[in-house]
DNA sequence: TTGAAAGCGGTACCAA
DNA sequence: TTGGTACCGCTTTCAA
């Protein structure tokens, strides 16, 4: 493979021009650049990103780490990412890490050996002490899908307890008049401002009870299991809010099973709005969550840190919006 | 960020000696590995990869190319790729390129600056004389999800004709008397074959029209208008093999508005057996490939290649497996 | 068992 | 406008 050395000796020019030319910096006569461009043609010549990273400049890559990219939520975000990285020049390394904190550590550690630029990453498990230290080893970080408002850390969220209420008030509009929620794992703070904006609607209804709401992991069987349980507690619920869509699948699937009509005898909303909420029969009502702009908004953050732009370190929090469809439908 | 130079010197050996240990190649004293260790460990020292490739080892990078990670599919060979990948300590770039050769090529360019050293692909769209030309330039390359029987090239596919066989006997064993097939695009040797399967048990039956085959785009939409299509044509189908279970859930969306029961009305089956295929209601029946398998063995040659361990570069067939859900169930 | 030094393929500063 | 050259951080002979 031709390094930039064969080229400027078939040109007859030092290293320095080919290099100028390369990155069209300095001056360069412009015949002598023809020259150079034509030979770099010649010998098919591709510069090494690895030199020139090694040589100060930086390695145009990015990690984006995601607990696992079967998720079908986070699919939908590295397209975001990489559709903006790529328009940047910028390279795409995928990490899954499923929720193990070790596994997260081991890959930041393999992302440090590679001197990446910047990382976006969604992790219930990060600590934010964590992040705080890649940020000093200035590795800029952009959290997705989490916030910790109470540290500078650019952090890319939606407004999980008014999507949460609209849910809810949608759910209550269509006539539902026992509610429960199944929500993710509630330890986390984005989580709980979820199941929040539930009980800001719930709490003082006549039929509330608090075992209406059921923790869970925001996986499809979770939702199916959660919703067995919920209906052998409450067989006379009509509304089912679930923390995402993925959940609000097994919801589906497991009132099916329960010979549970949806929309007619149960209605159920998920959050989040993937993809899949429109594959679904009957399709599903969700709360979205604006997910290809939060990718897209947290890799164009992410290079503003990087090339040392001024960004304010902070919690953001995105709209989102209902989308009524099929499973909330009226029951006529 | 500490170097190499750093820790010999406050080690009192030389980089070389501390390369050594780094490596655990040729001799060191145990003593000074351990005061050098222990450098290491004070300095908080992390070896840079880049300065390791530019110093004659590989870059421990593959690329993963696919058209889009967004369909479903691709999610969970990325997961096996990335899996394998991970154990062997390689790091995964992932690019889309949206079946456009243009942005295929164009990435192609910048891995080569990059130096990565690998590729797996899932393209309908490059040429097999590309895929040569990679690896005239030293990149291995192994393709997934297509084949190149006439080309010494590592393909990694499914015995799609028999997969197609499978699913098409099955629904004359349930009692399809008018089968369709929605397949995806035909110039791809591989998609033709699903659509040779059919064919196979089809062609001579007495209700078989070739207008019973329609090409579509193996997308979501692409099913849903088909079945529209199909059954303006003919009303009277009862059995629909869609090409890929992607486009057997647009099969399904379609059906339940024309007012179709599945499976009592009309039997769908799919291809791939992805996920989504259990999340779909009712469950979709399928054509079971190990895509999890697929992207482990990709991978796993992949390393083969690079590591330049003897590997016969051939299409590969993987064996399927009729997977049998509600959409086929019997019409009681 | 260890060290000196020549690269690897670029970048960029300083002179010319 | 151009060229010479000292790095960037690490690996790998070759000698000691």
């Amino acid at each position: 493979m031709a390094t930039i050395r064969d080229v400027s000796k078939l040109a007859g020019v030092s290293v320095a021009t080919v290099s100028r030319v390369l990155n069209k910096s300095g001056y360069v006569n412009k015949e002598t650049e023809e020259t150079v461009l034509g030979v770099m043609k010649t010998l098919d010549y591709i510069p090494s990103e690895m030199a020139r990273g090694l040589a100060g400049k930086s390695t145009s890559t990015i990690a984006l780490m995601v607990p696992d990219i079967i998720n079908p939520f986070f699919p939908e975000v590295a397209r975001a990412i990489e559709d903006v990285a790529h328009s940047y020049g910028y390279t795409v390394i995928l990490c899954n890490f499923d929720n193990n904190p070790e596994k997260e550590m081991n890959y930041i550690q393999m992302l440090k050996r590679k001197r990446i630029d910047g990382i976006v990453i969604a992790s219930y498990t990060i600590q934010p002490e964590q992040i705080l230290q890649l940020e000093k080893d200035s590795i800029p970080v952009v959290v997705i899908d989490r916030s910790f408002p109470s540290h500078p850390i650019l952090c890319l969220t939606s407004k999980n307890r008014e999507g949460a209420r609209l849910a809810v008030k949608h759910l209550l509009d269509q006539g539902c008049r026992k509610i429960a929620h199944i929500s993710g794992p509630l330890h986390v703070h984005d989580v709980k401002e979820r199941a929040l904006g539930y009980e800001d609607l719930c709490r003082e209804q006549p039929w509330f009870v608090p075992s209406l709401i059921v923790q869970s992991d925001f996986h499809i069987d979770g939702g199916y299991d959660s919703t067995k349980e919920l209906f052998t507690r409450h067989p006379d619920i009509d509304g089912v809010f679930a923390g995402n869509d993925l959940m609000a699948v097994g919801v589906m699937k497991s009132l099916n099973e329960l010979g549970k009509k949806v929309p007619k005898d149960v209605k159920v909303i998920g959050f989040d709005d993937i993809v899949l909420a429109r594959m679904v029969i009957p399709e599903l009502s969700s709360v979205k969550q604006p997910i290809y702009g939060i990718g897209k908004l947290a890799m164009e953050n992410l290079i503003r840190l990087i090339t040392g732009e001024s960004v304010i370190k902070k919690a953001y929090e995105l709209d989102v919006e209902l989308v009524v469809r099929q499973s909330t439908a009226d029951s006529e």
